[in-house]
DNA sequence: ATGACTTGCGCGGCAAGA
């Protein structure tokens, strides 16, 4: 079982290249984040056209996350602990497949810059809710999926200049501390299961030739419960899509399951 | 190099992203 993860900046605007994808990869499950649209404005038909159910948790003009699943799913929408908050950023299904479900999550996690502005403690107190709820996930003790954008660098080695991201929310001790306590419930990043390796992203910022000098940083992840990361067999960066036409700033990063 | 981005919204230029 192939589950990818993107962040596509705008789904009308990169349809061409999630369709290529998915007949390319052919992925069971695709999470996407970002898709800037409402939900009656998702761009269904070509997608539905390639054998997909598709979940959109949207809002208008920012964040928004949507499932592709080629399998049937029951789906929650919204990250729970609370009601006040209106940012369409996390979705959740639970995915039927012949030997069992797997639960997957599609995550936007809030940026959290600048650091002295609200958006830092709305970052903290999102990822507060997402440890709370993970816990109760856990308790299912199924293969969980957790994978999206969480806007967090975990490690130096992650970025390809950490003194340049010292000072931003995404590299911020108290950033990383928190995404720690998050792995530290039992998950597994599922990239880092099979590779060592340094200067592998998953984004690069549109200015200043980022992409050509490689300076990105690795913030897309899938995080694996213990029932999961027992059935990880690859993980991979799809980083050849930055370097199309008119790209998203983030790549698709997929992993495969004996499921 | 007084440079070098891309969205949505909505029709001018700002907010937001990371």
């Amino acid at each position: 079982m192939r589950i990818a993860t993107w962040n596509v900046n705008s789904i009308r605007q990169r349809l061409e290249h999630v369709l290529r994808y998915l007949k390319d990869e052919a992925p069971d499950v695709l999470c996407l984040q970002e898709i800037k649209c409402l939900d009656e404005a998702f761009p269904r038909g070509d997608i539905e056209s390639l054998g997909y159910n598709i979940t959109t948790h949207g809002q208008k003009t920012f964040n928004g996350v949507a499932i592709l699943s080629k399998m049937p799913m029951e789906v929650m929408r919204g990250l729970p602990g609370d009601d006040s908050d209106t940012q369409s950023r996390y979705l959740e299904a639970e995915i039927s497949v012949p030997k069992g479900v797997v639960r997957v999550a599609s995550i936007y996690l809030p940026n959290g810059n600048p650091v002295e502005s609200e958006k830092y403690p709305y970052k903290l107190a999102w990822m507060d809710r997402l440890i709370a709820h993970t816990k109760r996930l856990l308790m299912l003790e199924e293969p969980l999926v957790l994978a999206g954008d969480y806007n967090i660098i975990p490690e130096p080695r992650d970025v390809h200049d950490p003194a340049a991201w010292a000072n931003d929310a995404l590299f911020l001790p108290q950033s990383r501390a928190k995404f720690r306590t998050l792995v530290n419930l039992g998950l597994t990043d599922a990239f880092r299961a099979v590779s060592d390796a340094p200067k592998q992203y998953t984004f690069w910022d549109f200015q200043a030739g980022a992409w050509p000098k490689n300076n990105g940083i690795r913030i897309d992840h899938l995080l694996l419960s213990p029932q999961a990361a027992d059935l990880l067999q690859t993980a991979v960066i799809d980083r050849s899509e930055r370097g199309r036409d008119k790209p998203s700033d983030h790549v698709p990063v997929r992993i495969d399951l004996a499921i």
